[in-house]
DNA sequence: ATGAAAGCGCTAACAG
DNA sequence: CTGTTAGCGCTTTCAT
């Protein structure tokens, strides 16, 4: 960029002359003036329009100090006294002066950007757990650069051997993703750091909840109630996308009845897609049969779980009279339709994973933990479930 | 950074020496080995993992010019021969050499970055858009930085204020969003392109559905079924965010019904708050009255109409025998719930947005167009209308 | 079509 | 605590 003419980005075709912005009190505004390029004229904006060109070296023309100066004041790093600093500020203050983040980038190999890969982003555990992770970075002052893989394979590749790679991001956080060894390989390579979130990687960092624990725990709940006709609706192996979370859930279903004594009837269990029309026919499979029907349900995601309680409505069963039911997630829905259900976190994982990199992009704090760290959940008992009628 | 030992930023602990990847064909790996780390010894990823450090002028070298040449060939801007670009993308390839984003940017004042601002990222609607202009963005080589103004007034302020002065982004897309004038006058201030989803915003163009047209259209196809007595639940004033889009919805309602000669009846409206919740409360005062109850809903959106749904349900009302439900968006459960409704396409408008935007980045395309770009809209016809009751 | 060289705007040694 | 200065790794003019 050597000569690029001031005029060439005005923005939306009107052409602004910010370098006129004087108040001009002599000429009282009109009354019901209040138009935007009104307010403009009257030199309203002049305390906030700030001119993205001023540079470093204005600034510490006017603060009559070194370049080095401001950028340490500004920056927090290295020394500066406390009147310096303020005098900085102020000058950087009058002039709008802002970082270049490039140039800063440049000089520093710190982004200030970390990026965020999901599978999708249109569904509420992902982009509850990118909201989580914003908010905590940008506290830090951090950008999110979001790389959703929506768009299938050639997408994929495209992220991991090209996007990724641009020396953009200071770190990396991979949402629910089985990355292939390739993938890691080349996160690796970029020898910055990484942390999963949802199953474990091998080499990586992961946070992850106990899936096991999570369905033993909605089956307790059952099972304390009284039941031991409990069905489980769970997840087809080829929901790839989740690690082995529709096994680990059933593993803690079967784990829970085991320990109560009663034996896991196969005729109860049904898989479905972690959608609500899955858990819909599912149930209906299940509430099917009038003699021998489940008093129970775990389902292994709340929308699955309301599938369920719409079947049993349909079916004429009401809720949790006849059929009790509970989910795991705690979604958005789950408290309209008063679902039990197992609550996990995804905002508080999305801060938590920015938290554990923001911490290791500190300089100095190179300590490397765990693993594995297990995230938290709970049960939340709404009106789904109940005693077994008698 | 100086002098940055290559060690600092090893990833998860595991320090992996990149530099001793030859295959070593010699020793055959032993079956079942496919560990990663046995993977890395075996060489195997020694054509992709690619070193991040490599220099333009290492590839400079290798392929014998210059790095002007490099630059050229590489980015596409200026001329090269074939042959000699050949050469170029050949020794970039074997090298696994990848531009430093930063450094390109600091050069020529292009970030290959836009910025999404949006009020939430948890919503059907938000995501679907974002998801939309990621793709497209994707494929034009642009990252995404996110911006979610979940966290309220400070956060807001952050944003505008800081984050989106740093030069990190070549433009902006706002969705959904009533930009203060403040805040535009900012975004103005950075003479980066900017577009709206979402609702007209002084001087910035933006992308809109016609908000008055659709509901007219929902309403249209009710009344072409037969229906007189159909109520509208529709937004409260204090729903913000969305420009008029409440007010605009009733209007088209009641367009629809006056050219067909039905005076709307006061008792037929009612406000709600957009979700499930809501609609279902607004549905069940709606269709408590027993004798003058309406034959028919249109509900602003699809979450609310699934909320009368569920209402009609639970007074026994059949729908659509005994009350006919539409909805507006087309969002994800609508196709479950068999709904007719208006459908959007958010993911189109977040290609679109992105399109409009990308032309405007490209040089000598200051192609200004119309600032109100209208999106399309559908009605869908599923089974919750139908023609009323006798 | 290609090369030489001057920056882009900032940061961090190093010296004081 | 502060100033001087040498880069960070590219892009782009200008000259050839």
């Amino acid at each position: 960029m050597r000569t690029r003419p001031y005029e060439e980005h005005v923005t939306g075709g009107a052409r602004i002359e910010y370098k006129v912005f004087v108040p001009s009190k002599k000429s009282a505004p009109a009354p019901g003036t209040d138009r935007l390029v009104d307010k403009i004229r009257e030199g309203l904006f002049v305390t906030y329009l700030r001119n993205p060109m001023v540079g470093i070296d204005e600034v510490a023309r006017h603060a009559g100090v070194s370049t080095a100066t401001v950028s340490r004041a500004l920056s927090g790093n290295g020394h500066v006294s406390p009147s310096t600093r303020l005098k900085v500020e102020a000058s950087a203050d009058e002039l709008g002066y802002v970082v270049s983040s490039t140039a800063s980038s440049l000089a520093s190999g710190r982004m200030k950007n970390i990026g965020v890969v999901v599978p999708f982003l249109n569904r509420w555990f992902f982009s509850s757990v990118v909201e989580g992770a914003q908010k905590a970075l940008l506290r830090g002052g951090y950008d999110l650069t979001l790389y959703s893989l929506t768009g299938g394979e050639a997408e994929r590749r495209s992220v991991f051997e090209h996007f990724l790679l641009r020396q953009r991001v200071d770190a990396v956080i991979a949402i629910s993703l089985e990355l292939t060894e390739d993938e890691v390989a080349r996160l690796h390579a970029l020898q910055k750091p990484l942390v999963g979130i949802g199953g474990p990687i091998e080499g990586v960092r992961t946070l992850t909840v106990d899936d096991v624990a999570i369905a033993r725990l909605a089956t307790e709940h059952l099972l304390a109630l009284g039941h031991t006709r409990i069905a489980h609706i769970g997840g087809n192996k080829d929901l790839d996308l989740d690690f082995h979370l529709p096994t680990n859930r059933r593993v803690g279903y079967e784990q829970a009845l085991a320990e109560a004594g009663v034996v896991p009837d196969p005729a109860l269990f049904q898989a479905a897609d972690f959608t609500m029309g899955g858990g819909y026919q599912a149930a209906k499979q299940l509430l099917g049969s009038p003699y021998d029907r489940p008093t129970a349900i775990v389902a292994a995601s709340d929308e699955m779980a309301i599938g369920s309680i719409l079947a049993a409505r349909d079916l004429g069963l009401v809720v949790p009279r006849d059929v009790s039911v509970i989910g795991v997630d705690d979604y958005d829905l789950a408290e309209f339709f008063g679902l039990t259900t197992i609550a996990q976190f995804p905002q508080g994982q999305g801060e938590k994973a920015v938290e554990i990199l923001l911490d290791r992009l500190r300089p100095g704090q190179n300590r490397l933990s765990s693993l594995n760290t297990p995230m938290p959940f709970e049960l939340v008992v709404r009106s789904t479930t109940a005693r077994p009628g008698e």
